[in-house]
DNA sequence: TGTCAACTGTCAGCGGCTGTCATTAGCCTC
DNA sequence: GAGGCTAATGACAGCCGCTGACAGTTGACA
């Protein structure tokens, strides 16, 4: 018989969501510290605190500082990248990767915010800008999701991934883009949602006409 | 009145040259532990103990473990930034950059030969890659410098930086490339100069015929 | 040769991170 | 609904990267 904590629905079980909230706390608490007194200068003990948990606690959820800074954009690329696998299989490559994202800001959107306020998600993006050994980070984590995209892209068109070049060089032009895009949105002004998605569809967009061109064998 | 020690000609003096000894004495050390026992596995102090000096001394000649680690890289890349300036200005950006690399690829191979030897260097560069906090630090080196030669590149045609995102784009799209080339040229089993190259040009051929008209506003 | 500046070693200390072990608290069965 | 099981936590000790401060040493130059 089940006892009164779990519910009969699928329902997580006290254990479950006690351990989410913890996880969470932890995460608004170290961005909100990040951004406000910078990432190196805010120690795990006072995130720790910020939460009334153990500094051990903290690593038992993070495996360190960096982790937590790039937990968002992490859940934001693991889902840029499923949204690729899900395109129609008529679309050329750079075609899947620019409409995966235009088409699932919205849902990325509304993954993210069921963490941490936009708000806070878009301040400490732009943090990560601004902090060398994060930006390192970032980057690092962008270079695996790309690799994981061109296999993807690679397994679309029939091609192998190490023999053929193409699929790695497509993804690598439109990470490009993106990076560009981060760098002049971080640097502007508008730091909205919003501004970021059009800056993208412009960049986008004027690189389309070069390089559009399908290459499948068949 | 000269001392002894300094000899008419410019020659360094004693002072500079034990300098300097102990610099590529401490590098060479590293990486020599680097690659032998893994980078994470060696401390400071064995490197600090292997040259016989303090471990205070290894941080007064570098910022950390890891600028020990990729200071030969940055001269490489370095001096490529250097080489793409110097191109003449005829040049399209990637025939630029292409040139930049594949030209001036035996004076690196010299510049590199002169602090540490080449066998060593290239054992490193493979460690780079499957070293993940080292592999993030050099990525977000390249990012800088792809950054400086965005820079480089725009000047040269003669458009804004910031307003014209083609510049950038189009060195993203070169350093991807690189990139690519990295990773297939650490998973190989030719692990030399030669090797390397070869690759390079193969990839950078693959890519010319994509992405090579000029776009020169005049 | 003596003065000055650069280079170095030593020591103390902070912060990130990990292993270990005892304690607490959700869960499940009878 | 009491007791046993296991996951989650806290407390403690310790390693390592890195930094500041101060004193000692050594090359440079008059």
């Amino acid at each position: 018989m089940k006892t009164v904590t779990a519910t009969p629905e699928g329902r997580p079980g006290l254990r479950e969501r006690k351990k989410r909230r913890t996880h969470d706390a932890l995460l608004r608490a170290a961005l909100e510290l990040f951004t406000t007194k910078g990432y190196e200068a805010t120690t795990v003990d006072e995130i720790a605190e910020a939460v009334d948990v153990s500094q051990r606690t903290f690593f038992r959820y993070f495996a360190g500082k960096e982790e937590a800074a790039l937990a968002v954009q992490d859940i934001a690329q693991d889902y840029f990248a499923e949204a690729v696998r899900d395109r129609p299989p008529h679309e050329a490559p750079l075609e899947a990767m620019r409409n995966a994202v235009l088409e699932g800001w919205d849902d990325i959107t509304e993954a993210v915010e069921q963490v941490v306020p936009v708000d806070l998600y878009l301040r400490s993006y732009r943090m990560v800008e601004s902090t060398p050994a994060l930006l390192a980070a970032h980057l690092r984590r962008s270079d695996e999701t790309a690799e994981a995209i061109a296999r993807i892209i690679a397994e679309r068109e029939g091609v192998d991934v190490d023999a053929d070049p193409r699929p790695r060089v497509t993804v690598a032009l439109f990470s490009g883009v993106i990076r560009v895009t981060e760098r002049l949105w971080a640097l502007g002004e508008d730091l909205t949602m919003d501004a970021m998605r059009d800056l993208m569809a412009a960049h986008l967009d004027a690189v389309r006409p070069s390089l559009a061109e399908k290459w499948r064998t068949g």
